[in-house]
RNA sequence: GGCGCAUUCGUCUAGUGGCCCAGGACACCGCCCUCUCAAGGCGGAGAUCACGGGUUCGAAUCCCGUAUGCGCUACCA
């Protein structure tokens, strides 16, 4: 039978609505006050499939037509009529009806006693794009209209407008007053090589891959390698692989070169440098000598004066020939000067406007003494240099988010539109630790986890494309992904949904080809498997197993532990108790006979097929007078040495009369002994 | 300490002033199916929308405050 499914472009009715396919249902409930509201449960625990199109989702289970609607294929429970129930809120509704209230006041409303209405429902007009959860900031805050208006920060660009964006991500972008942008959106990945990449900083990069990809923009890596102190050999290799593993490419790179190359900052150090003198000639930097021990000071008597922390300016006073002829040869660093007063505003995609004082902002360091930059500054400058469109990065950039900008005006460069996404959380709340499982990408392929599903899985946290999918295919992600649909909110990283989720992509031949379950499961048998087992893995013998195992597993790892009986020529024998079991535990004499009546029908069938098989079970059960299921345990355990296994007269099939026979003597002896 | 961000079932989420005393999913419980285990079907329990004020005929939704959590406060990223 056909699972109902609710696949994305489906027409979907909304609560109280239910196409024509429910008729059935609606016939024959009973008639009562709540049966205009059906059950929730109606639409059952049906998995919410996004990863194929419409007609292989239909077909996908064996069973309906393609002209067959997917309700029209879902046949109910019969048992299910007429013990319907209203939701629980309908139920409580039902007890103490507070309805009253509404419909009183609604009352009201038409009656005209409010007239004041008009105008606030004036906004509710059109097309509103979503709205950004921050919206407490008063003092910095314009009125909606005049954001709406000007939308670009105080000295921003006017077109980097996320207040006022449309719902539905559109991808245009107006020109800026010093020439036209290219309109293609990029979208970076910048990780630091301090080595396997982090689950969070990995679903950040499907984010914005997904982003630059849907809107047929480009997606770049590049290496922030600018703290040599914190560099981990191989971790670009890394890093790579695990992008590579999730199948996410990358149109620039270290590897790969493109128009802006190298994109490795250690190798970019002029441009970070040129800046920096522009930045220091137009008197928005200085170079500062100060020591470190005079910076430690500093903040010890900052934070004893119970004052906010930051350099105390003391270098911008230096006359700047005075400090151009010292910088020539002392050890220096390079600070942004920042202002004393006023405020700085960026925009945030999911966050709205976000203000800062400049007070609070000291004059940070952008140059460090070895030459080499730091985020606050090869951020702008690499990001410009590299048409970088959209900023999409954790949240722990947020407070420095007014440094970034107030470079990137300062330099004349157009600022991009930032998203900070939040971080990903461990099931304590805390951050994600070893003890909950995997943190990094490989660990997981490890894991038995195959890439489409962490995929769904990590994109799918903290994102959502509506209220009720949750399977999205990659490929299919690649249309629907909306990224100013990401949350704000932090998330626990869930590893028994995970799991859930492999698990359907397991057995779900639209999200996981046959052809490619093989080779995973026979990768992994390779790989797992005993050295007794012959090598290379029997290709067609993965290909039969396939259907008996795929649903009983969750992730490969399950895999060779369920079916190692089925590759190596002899098993560990069962213990005496397994082999008993419960039926037979006080009676090892009919345990006995009954594996040799099965043995005896076994030997007699004259095919071996799981029909043959089960035939010959059945009447060896029948002449036995024992019972069907008991005589089957038996044989289970006796040829695999298990007491749970794949579908039993299918194993046995496979395995072949002569092993199966064998091991029925091997256990029948065993009970002798 | 200061600043910033956040807060809807245990968890992931839907939600943009009336379709919501809140919908879906994972996990959990029960029943059905059944050769074990799964998968699947059906059902159940689970959120006074962090708390307190305010605006409004009406607030999960708008405003203010409080609490809590997280982040930042480096010559780390």
């Amino acid at each position: 039978m056909a699972r109902a499914r609710a696949v994305q472009g489906l027409p979907r009715p909304r609560r109280g609505v239910r196409g024509p396919a429910c008729r059935h249902h609606r016939g024959a409930a009973r008639p009562r006050p709540d049966a205009t509201r059906p059950s929730r449960g109606h639409r059952g625990r049906s998995v919410r499939a996004l990863g194929v199109p419409r007609a292989r989702a239909v077909r996908r289970r064996g069973g309906a037509p393609p002209g067959h609607h997917l309700h029209g294929t879902h046949a109910p429970d019969p048992r299910a009529h007429g013990r319907r129930r209203a939701p629980r809120a309908r139920r409580r509704a039902l007890r103490s009806p507070l309805g009253a209230h509404r419909a009183a006041g609604l009352a009201r409303l038409a009656a005209g006693l409010h007239a004041g209405l008009d105008g606030r429902a004036a906004h509710l007009r059109g097309a509103r794009p979503r709205r950004p959860r921050a919206c407490r900031r008063g003092a910095a805050r314009a009125p909606r209209g005049a954001r709406a208006a000007t939308a670009g920060a105080p000295g921003g660009e006017p077109w980097v407008r996320p207040t006022i964006r449309p719902r539905r991500f559109a991808m245009t972008s107006a020109p800026t007053p010093h020439g036209t942008r290219a309109t293609a959106v990029r979208t970076r990945f910048a990780p630091s090589p301090t080595g396997d990449p982090h689950v969070g900083n990995i679903r950040t990069a499907l984010w914005a891959w997904l982003f630059a990809r849907r809107s047929g923009g480009q997606f770049l890596l590049r290496l922030e390698d600018t703290d040599q102190s914190r560099a981990v050999p191989g971790s670009l290799a890394r890093i790579e692989a695990s992008l590579r593993w999730l199948g996410v490419d990358w149109d620039e790179g270290p590897d790969v070169g493109g128009p802006y190359a190298p994109y490795v900052q250690s190798e970019r150090l002029e441009g970070y440098r040129a800046a920096t003198d522009r930045l220091v000639a137009q008197g928005d930097a200085y170079p500062c000598f100060c020591t470190s021990e005079r910076l430690d000071q500093l903040r010890k008597a900052q934070q004893a004066a119970k004052q906010p922390p930051g350099y105390d300016g003391l270098c911008a006073s230096i006359p700047p020939a005075e400090a151009a002829q010292r910088a020539a040869s002392e050890p220096h660093v390079v600070r942004f000067h920042m202002p004393d007063e006023g405020t700085t505003t960026f925009e945030d995609l999911l966050r709205g406007s976000i203000t800062v004082e400049n007070r609070l902002l000291d004059d940070f360091v952008i140059l460090k003494s070895d030459g080499y930059p730091t985020y606050h500054l090869a951020h702008p400058v690499d990001d410009e240099a590299m048409q970088i469109t959209h900023v999409i990065r954790g949240e722990e950039w947020l407070p420095s988010a007014p440094r970034h900008v107030r470079i990137f005006d300062a330099l004349g460069y157009t600022r991009p539109v930032y998203v900070h996404n939040s971080v990903i959380l461990g099931p304590d709340g805390g951050k994600l630790s070893k003890r909950h499982g995997a943190r990094f990408v490989l660990e997981y392929a490890e894991d038995g986890y195959v890439p489409e599903a962490l995929f769904n899985y990590l994109v799918g946290l903290g994102w959502s494309l509506d209220d009720h999918t949750e399977v999205i295919h990659p490929a299919r992600m690649l249309e629907v992904f909306d990224i100013t649909r990401l949350s704000v909110t932090p998330a626990v990283f869930d590893t028994q949904k995970l799991e859930w989720m492999n698990g359907v992509y397991l057995r779900d031949d639209a999200l996981i080809s046959p052809d490619r379950l093989v080779e995973l499961f026979a990768d992994r048998l390779d790989r797992d498997l005993p050295p007794e087992a012959p090598r290379p893995i029997d290709r067609e013998l993965v290909r039969a197993l396939v259907p008996l195992v795929r649903e009983r597993i969750k992730t490969l790892a399950e895999l060779p532990s369920m079916v190692d009986f089925f590759f190596t020529g002899a098993i560990t024998p069962p213990a005496r108790e397994t082999l008993l079991g419960k039926p037979f535990r006080n009676d090892p004499e009919a345990a006995r006979r009954g594996i040799e009546g099965a043995r005896r029908f076994l030997a007699a069938t004259s095919e071996w097929t799981p029909p043959a098989i089960e035939g010959a079970l059945r009447a060896a059960a029948e002449e036995l007078g024992q019972k069907p299921g008991d005589v089957f345990m038996l044989c289970r355990v006796g040829i695999t040495g298990r007491a749970v296994t794949p579908p039993l007269f299918e194993s046995m099939a496979l395995i072949g009369r002569e092993t199966c026979l064998a091991r029925i003597d091997a256990a029948r002896a065993l009970l002798e002994g």
